[in-house]
DNA sequence: CCGGCCATCTTAGCGGTGTTCAGAAACCGT
DNA sequence: ACGGTTTCTGAACACCGCTAAGATGGCCGG
């Protein structure tokens, strides 16, 4: 890490790839501040003009990856076949995971810098796009679609930790996109055959990765 | 802590529940292993004649409480009228998460003390023989109750887990059963309503929370 | 009853951590 | 050229996990 000027440009930036590195590394919590100020080429207390603490670092981080998680989903769904939308951002939503463990790890971990942190496009609203469609499309009763977001996302994030914590494990790629297809599969049929509901449902609230 | 003898009596058994008192007041990460021995009225190192490292500590504790969540599932499902059973077990599963998140989080995060530890009953092993029930009972064809475990697993994990590290908030217990409820509700009805396959389907292997 | 053994606990200390704060260094507008 | 401001440095504090060497006292053979 050169640095020719006394003052470094883009510290704040700098610091927060080291980080990101450093996570990918060695996980979460496998490396020090001093040591991403090391890396960066510059002392331990520099980086406490940037970030009011490690933790605030950290979390700001993990807001920046998980922006590239909603992109993923959307481009995903994208170019998918119309009929697969849904199935191929959550199998987007997996296969991050489990490319990219420990920074996966960083971002399910939650608390967000800041509280109102604009996101875009986040997972769940990408997801939330996706079963719009399919309402329109005649596939989700108006009841089926209220809240259904929270069990296509509940699955697919059970997938996602359950791999990335080591709890469950899948050999292979086709494997991995097998299981998660299944799921969101699953869940759609599920959540068309269910019994329509009087009132419409309200589901959980207040998502947020923060 | 009073201490009458030099020698404590059961120090690894009273250090599991300092820690464990530690992580339920402050996370899973906000307290030192010089504050448990503090707390248990023993010197710093102490805990090393019982303990390899923190982690090691933290691990075992991680293991003896997630007997206790198998436990709470096989109980919620036999208490259950027959047609509700695998419903209980996984609100008994969110339940346990939301009502002790910091531990759940201990136990979520994963890493064993002993690889081969007999955690007993182990979650997973109640879904699976929940659902056997239901494949005898003719809701779930053969391929369709192959894996389905994990479905299932992964459906309340997921939700667990978005709890439990704030991603997603309910209010108030009913609204968190029904929920749940759903959550495996529809997971059953989609897995009921699957093409059949020609293969008996294989699905993730290894399960563990080690 | 006693002496010694040995598991158990303690004291002291090492290197490393997050964080603070006073001051040096370089950039910037005038 | 210079003063003010931003940005970084150096030293220090309290605390951390962990180790090594020694004190302590329950326990067992005599």
């Amino acid at each position: 890490m050169e640095r020719r000027t006394y003052h470094h440009g883009d510290l704040r930036g700098a610091l927060l790839d080291a980080a990101e590195s450093l996570v990918r590394e060695r996980g979460v919590d496998g490396w020090s501040l001093r040591e991403a100020s090391a890396r960066v080429g510059v002392s331990p207390s520099a980086a406490y003009h940037h970030f009011a603490s490690r933790d605030v670092l950290v979390r700001t981080l993990a807001d920046r990856v998980l922006a590239g998680l909603g992109r993923r989903m959307a481009n995903a769904a994208a170019r998918a076949d119309p009929a697969q939308r849904v199935v191929a951002a959550g199998r987007a939503y997996v296969r991050w995971a489990v490319e990219d463990p420990s920074v996966a790890r960083l971002v399910f971990r939650g608390g967000s810098a800041e509280p109102a942190a604009a996101v875009t496009p986040h997972p769940h609203d990408v997801l939330s796009a996706e079963l719009d469609r399919l309402a329109e499309a005649g596939v989700l009763s108006a009841s089926a679609r209220a809240g259904a977001e929270y069990v296509v996302w509940a699955a697919l994030h059970g997938l996602a930790t359950l791999l990335v914590d080591g709890l469950v494990h899948v050999d292979g790629p086709r494997a991995l996109d097998r299981e998660a297809e299944r799921l969101v599969r699953t869940a759609i049929t599920g959540l068309s055959h269910e019994p329509p509901r009087p009132v419409p449902r309200t589901g959980p609230r207040t998502r947020r990765y923060d």
